[in-house]
DNA sequence: GACCGCAATTCTGTATACAGAATGAGGGGA
DNA sequence: TCCCCTCATTCTGTATACAGAATTGCGGTC
């Protein structure tokens, strides 16, 4: 592998991870000294971080690890809401019906998996595996990148979430529905049903973070 | 200007306006010489091009210049309407509405500007800060961050396009009712009109691509 | 005549040196 | 005591050298 993509990889982790909470700043012999590589490659991949919007280059103050405010979480799921609504409906017209046939058994089946004890792992692995399939069968280039482009930053967002059962049973409800439109190949249930599910996500994360009355990480700017 | 500045916006135009066909390898020491700066630069130009989908990397084949086939331009505006929609719904509900009256009475004496002989320059002028007053108002950075995505790709697919003056009043009387719509605060019918108004451009794109029996630039994979 | 292998050329990836710009601290003056 | 100016430090931007990988072309062999 690259030099280049590991450090990628590494800062985009640490960042993902709230190792570096927003406002962090970089700087780019500090990382290569960290990364025990060159400038070089540390650059590709400052540059990448800033494509993404994971880094912002404050003018004559290097680059910080982005804010992740309420409102920029609003303007998240305001995108968001639109494109993976639009996916579903291209999704439940254009499926391998089988695939989905498949991920609805188990969606079905997703409770015995939340009751699980604390390992979520199996679940949070299927709505991986939801996700990849309509990646997949979106087929439109753009609409994914642009899904793609979000991921890095709800992946942030939804670490302000705090995830109770009951928030976790009604959203694998959700999922159900919107895989069982997909079947049954009714695009406006699935993009309707996606709107749904992402508006309740929304108001949970903004629930958790209206609900912490202090954390570092909030900046409501 | 840093030298990688100038490179990224030579190369991005050189591809913007067919200088550099779909296809078109790019090998850095080569760009390096013919722009006379080094390479470092140079990759820093070749990786925004690549993030922005301008350039595709062909593994073992080096960089290319990304094809825009018929089928991408329908992938294209199957991101574009309901970004584009949702965008002028939220901006029918945040506008300044002094800003977008005067544009209303600009584009209702648009039909004048069309007639100016071949001289189209004042209208697509008017277009660009239609644009640009609801990017403004859009208010919310990541659905403008998507739709600035798609904008180098729309450049070079409105190249495929003939429009014709039929065309161009058609498409005047479409950006009217947006801007009415916009201007009323009727937040679904400014939707609606900005969905229909892309629609029959892209059919406009899609007829002038298929009239087309052959040219270099298509590349009907 | 065709296919396989080797060698040379070329390209990318990385490290590093150097120059110019900017920031922050410290000292001097008002 | 506060403000401004200057100098030093540090950072980014660029050039370039070097190494490893890959491709292409040529030659030999089957």
């Amino acid at each position: 592998m690259r030099a280049s993509d590991t450090a990628y990889a590494a800062l985009r982790d640490d960042i993902l991870q709230w190792r570096f909470p927003p406002g962090t700043a970089f700087a780019e012999v500090e990382q290569a000294n960290r990364l025990s590589i060159s400038r070089t490659p540390i650059r590709e991949a400052f540059a990448r971080l800033t494509a993404e919007g994971l880094l912002v280059a404050l003018p004559g103050r290097g680059l910080v690890v982005s804010e992740l405010s309420r409102s920029t979480i609003v303007e998240l799921f305001e995108l968001r809401i639109v494109i993976e609504s639009e996916a579903a409906r291209l999704v439940a017209l254009r499926r391998d019906r089988d695939v989905f046939e498949q991920l609805r058994a188990e969606f079905a089946d997703a409770a015995a998996l939340l009751d699980n004890g604390d390992d979520l792992g199996e679940y949070y692995a299927l709505v991986a595996r939801l996700d990849a399939a309509m990646d997949e069968a979106t087929n439109s280039r753009f609409l994914l990148g642009a899904i793609r482009q979000l991921r890095p930053h709800l992946v942030r967002a939804r670490r302000l979430a705090r995830d109770n059962h009951a928030r976790l049973v009604a959203a694998a409800g959700e999922h159900l529905t919107i895989v069982e439109a997909i079947v049954d190949g009714d695009d406006q249930l699935a993009a309707d049903a996606t709107a749904v599910h992402l508006r309740k996500s929304l108001k949970n994360i903004l629930d958790s973070v209206d609900g912490a009355t202090t954390t570092t990480a909030m900046n409501n700017s």
